[in-house]
DNA sequence: CCGCATCCTATCGGATACTG
DNA sequence: CAGTATCCGATAGGATGCGG
């Protein structure tokens, strides 16, 4: 019935744990809300998260890639044109990180 | 105006980046809920929380009532008596992660 | 009952250099 | 342009044991 009676199930079940620690990520909830506002190349999105490694934001989208929230599109033409863009479990997931960072960051700046 | 925009602020301002892991730590997310329904004692806390170890239920709960999401309030009786509650930022920070949790469950157990 | 101290391991994440 | 590969330090988090 309660919420923590959830949880307790969440304990037990790292699937769910493992998807949280991926949105909530450092890199992570920025990718998502980045790609909130539209597709985007990989060099845009490097350029947009300011501070981002090369391996961090590969890393960072071959993980939600595979958690389905972020598709990729690759187009076969030299030099290499590769679109990021978000599913709709991406968007729901940009949705409720959204308020969440809005919060963090009033608290934390005031 | 945009989010993003919002968020590049967040990867040069390293208090919401803590924040933000702090709530949605591993234990943090749970203690958050877990207190969500009422105060409780640390053994409760302990019980109700499946999983946790000491080390990381007290460093949780020191680094949340850093934050001022948590207050601790220690009974001087013996045997000791502490009990710990959400305070507003608290109630905040739970009302927001609550949905987020609700969503991962869902998209990861089906 | 509540908490601290210590040790240990795995993972996160940054820096750097190299490829098609 | 869009990655891959490797090395490295820092930290998260678990196990165990002690103390008031």
């Amino acid at each position: 019935m309660s919420v923590v009676r959830d949880l307790q199930l969440d304990t037990a079940c790292p699937d769910t744990r493992a998807l949280v620690e991926h949105v909530t990520s450092k890199w992570g909830v920025l990718v998502l809300l980045a790609l909130e506002e539209g597709t985007q190349r990989w060099s845009e999105l490097k350029r947009s998260i300011d501070g981002v490694s090369e391996k961090m934001l590969i890393q960072t989208l071959q993980t939600l890639e595979a958690d389905q929230l972020v598709r990729r599109d690759a187009l076969p033409v030299v030099p290499p044109h590769v679109e990021y863009s978000l599913t709709d479990g991406g968007r729901e997931a940009a949705a409720l990180l959204g308020p969440l960072m809005h919060w963090a960051q009033l608290r934390a700046q005031g």
